[in-house]
DNA sequence: ACTTTTTCTTACCTGCGGGTAATATATCGG
DNA sequence: CCGATATATTACCCGCAGGTAAGAAAAAGT
């Protein structure tokens, strides 16, 4: 809306980093704005049906100026990739800076896992084929697979160890409920009468109720510190960026 | 192998149906090599990055030779899809002839889809972008996915209605059911350690135990019927033909 | 006001892959 | 052995979408 730069142009020349600085944050919100585009455009109709031109007219721009911050279609379906996987990793980041038993991690990861679902970039974690990635950027995206994998898998364990889960195979359980929520970024229509803190809830109770210990402590139901309503909303933070220059 | 008609050439002419019969196999077993070699390389490399001539070539003859049998790509891709979508339904329709309470019914189920899954026909049904099928065709599709929902939500709504499920939200758990298994299809490899027997019945465990009724009856483990053993494995018959000419 | 750098556009190239036409070869009925 | 039918091949078309080259337009720096 407003043009008004941040330093107005009848102030001394003191400081030329603002400038710069305003040039830079153009430019990465530019970025953005092409991969919101996108992944929209990828999850609605699938990428290979999407054409760079589609992608560029709903921004008002023609193709080639895509070329200017990106390498080609196969780098923004990767950065799209990575928008979701940066805030799958923030979340866990934030689950394992607090503390909780292995069953309590484990909920929370569901919970916040299942909202992202039912976000474009959180979906775009599932629904894209990273075959359509170069060898390179498939790794990358095979191994914070694996990371996030292993995250579910560790808790699992976790709560084995000290009792509030029930003995079980990891792997398997983990398995079963990763796919339980990666399913949600097949299904979720955001007209489709179902909010995300509603899916969130009744997945978290819903998946983990079957692994609660029932021996040493009595069942565990809702969460155990609010009795009856659940969080609601977790303020996803992350947004790094990767400042990889294009030419 | 052998190549003797069942009518050899000396006999009368009296049944000229016989050799008609065998023409009409051939090509039927034809189409449906060509659809076993087309579902191996769709899941292998994706649908797009498969050309007609690579299919073509694992058959040993050549791209044009396909029109034969299909009227192109796309169709051979909704064959594939409905291949399994018949290897599902005649679960179900056996699983529906059978008797047993909600909760039974949803184990067998949950069991059988769980082998299916890993199968090729099993994981082109959730691997398979219905967006690639003509309007008409993915309308049939949506169909039957709407089909086999509404097969998972009834088990559980008659388990609740019977009282071998506890109270739950149908829809929600049916999502997250069937979520979990398709994922199967998703990450399944022949060649990972994991049996499709052992997913079967770990996930036929997993994914029930939660829903088991636990008020009224005790709780349920194992399937009611055989304290210890599970089902080792069901047959899965079908293979239905359309008969839809091609010209 | 001039130059320089960044950003964007018009016009084009190119390869790939689905689909078709014309034609050859095997198979069948007689 | 001969026509008819199905089945396969070789050669081709062509539309599309990703990518590029060259230059205009806009900003930034001085």
């Amino acid at each position: 809306m407003d043009s008004a730069p941040p330093t107005p142009p009848s102030s001394p020349p003191s400081s030329p980093w603002l400038p710069f600085e305003s040039r830079r944050r153009a430019r990465d919100e530019k970025r953005e704005a092409v991969l919101r585009a996108a992944v929209q455009l990828f999850l609605e109709q699938g990428y290979h049906r999407v054409t760079l031109n589609e992608v560029a007219e709903r921004l008002n721009i023609t193709k080639p100026a895509l070329y200017n911050y990106f390498r080609g279609k196969d780098e923004i379906l990767f950065e799209c990739w990575s928008m979701g996987a940066e805030l799958v990793d923030s979340v866990i980041t934030e689950i394992n800076a607090g503390s909780g038993s292995g069953l309590a991690r484990l909920r929370k990861l569901v919970h916040a896992y299942a909202a992202l679902m039912a976000t474009d970039f959180g979906a775009s974690l599932v629904r894209f084929d990273l075959r359509d990635l170069t060898e390179r950027n498939a790794a990358v995206a095979r191994a914070a697979k694996k990371r996030i994998d292993a995250t579910f898998r560790d808790y699992i364990a976790a709560g084995m160890a000290d009792g509030s889960i029930k003995a079980c195979d990891p792997k398997l359980a983990a398995f079963a409920i990763a796919g339980s929520l990666n399913w949600i970024g097949h299904w979720y229509r955001r007209d489709g009468g179902l909010s995300p803190a509603a899916i969130a809830d009744e997945f978290t109770a819903r998946l983990t109720e079957g692994l609660a210990a029932v021996g040493p402590q009595h069942t565990i139901k809702k969460t155990p510190g609010a009795p009856r309503r659940r969080n609601p909303r977790r303020k996803t933070t992350g947004k790094k960026r990767t400042g990889e220059g294009t030419r």
